[in-house]
DNA sequence: GTTCTGATTGACAAAGCAGTCAGTCAAAGG
DNA sequence: CCTTTGACTGACTGCTTTGTCAATCAGAAC
């Protein structure tokens, strides 16, 4: 489900391998989610999109229900590794750190409009459903932790006697708030703009280590 | 709209007057948004959660669309009307105010979990609804600007050299992110708990006037 | 070329939905 | 008691959507 995620753009052929072809649908799921809301997502929608017919979006994926719970692993996974190796790039110092998963947070491949969209509206419906918990809370818990084992470094060495928990909570939720912002807001609202707010959260928290400007 | 919240639940006569017809059933509505999400809240729930027919929806709402934005307006107002009231209440000094509109944005009225479910539902529509994204935003705006002038004062009459605006930016995308934090989390999460961290930003904006545990 | 396998299509069935409407019912006013 | 008015019901319609399936097609293996 992770290998491959660039299609072939040059001349369709008829068919594609069966991983292909399911990557091509679970991308134009988020490009539809993101037009149309969850509400109106239809299989047909999705298959237009993709320039398929609908029986073949059921022949991948059995069920609508599955095709949109593998969109959101897909999208969970996508988020995961994004994280992940940004924090593997940057250096064993904390500060580093933490600068860098800020940064990944607003990466152009994750909080595109069409991705911040899609993410949007599995939370819309995120209460009524098990699925979304389960595909969440896993990626929520290992990025909680990380954050969390960040900020408790950083206080130590940079001789902050902040709570390194409530630290990470306030950069976490700062982050999901302004996810949020740039979906409801009816002016845009840049990534940098809004990379600029968590940073400032960081330097509240860190004022000897971050401007809302970055590192120092 | 606004006027007589409260249903009589002595013993339900058969019929009722409009307006406190239409309260029943946008507050029905409000309950199967958050039972069902939005792409499974149907017409004929609606009804059968306010002990109705279907028909009768469609007789006070004349559509599903006008429906769901009356309940959007609804909920929105209810919003308003509370921070505005809680901010009425509060003395002229900015910490105060600061707190109580802290305060109001976790009320139980505010921030049940149905009410929350609701909103949320309406967030992951709203990139594709202009009508949804009028009601969301303007609420916003007036929010927004009362924030700010708080915190501009409490900037200016505490000795503060923040930006007021970065500040109050801070304050309400930790809000934001909270309540979604409250939505997707699987763990429950309690109003005092998101309060808590609401407090930490704002003691780490105004420390001299706030702690994690409230006012100074 | 022939065959085999798996991808792909489009017609179809079944179900659920919003919206319509003719008629019922209850309360209020005469 | 009678009439009027507005709330209310439930059967019905037409449309959309999901899901099925038999037939078709393209490429690979031989």
């Amino acid at each position: 489900m992770t290998e491959s995620r660039q299609i072939d753009q040059g001349k369709p052929p008829r068919t594609m391998s069966r991983e292909q072809r399911r990557t091509q649908l679970i991308e134009a799921t988020i490009s539809t989610l993101a037009a149309r809301g969850y509400s109106r997502t239809t299989l047909t929608e999705v298959a237009r999109t993709a320039g398929l017919s609908h029986g073949l979006v059921l022949f991948h994926f059995e069920t609508k229900e599955k095709l949109l719970g593998e969109t959101l692993a897909y999208l969970a996974e996508e988020y995961r590794q994004n994280w992940q190796g940004a924090l593997a790039n940057a250096g064993p110092d904390p500060a580093e750190q933490l600068n860098a998963m800020i940064e990944a947070d607003f990466a152009p491949a994750i909080c595109a409009p069409a991705r911040l969209a899609a993410w949007c509206s599995f939370w819309g419906e995120a209460q009524s459903r098990p699925l979304y918990q389960e595909a969440c809370g896993d990626k929520d818990d290992a990025y909680n932790a990380t954050l969390e084992g960040i900020c408790a470094r950083l206080s130590n060495e940079g001789g902050y006697d902040r709570n390194p928990v409530h630290a990470a909570r306030i950069i976490r939720v700062t982050t999901e708030g302004t996810w949020l912002d740039m979906m409801t807001m009816v002016t845009p609202y840049s990534p940098a703009e809004a990379m600029t707010t968590v940073r400032t959260a960081a330097a509240l928290c860190f004022p000897n280590h971050f401007t809302p400007e970055g590192l120092k």
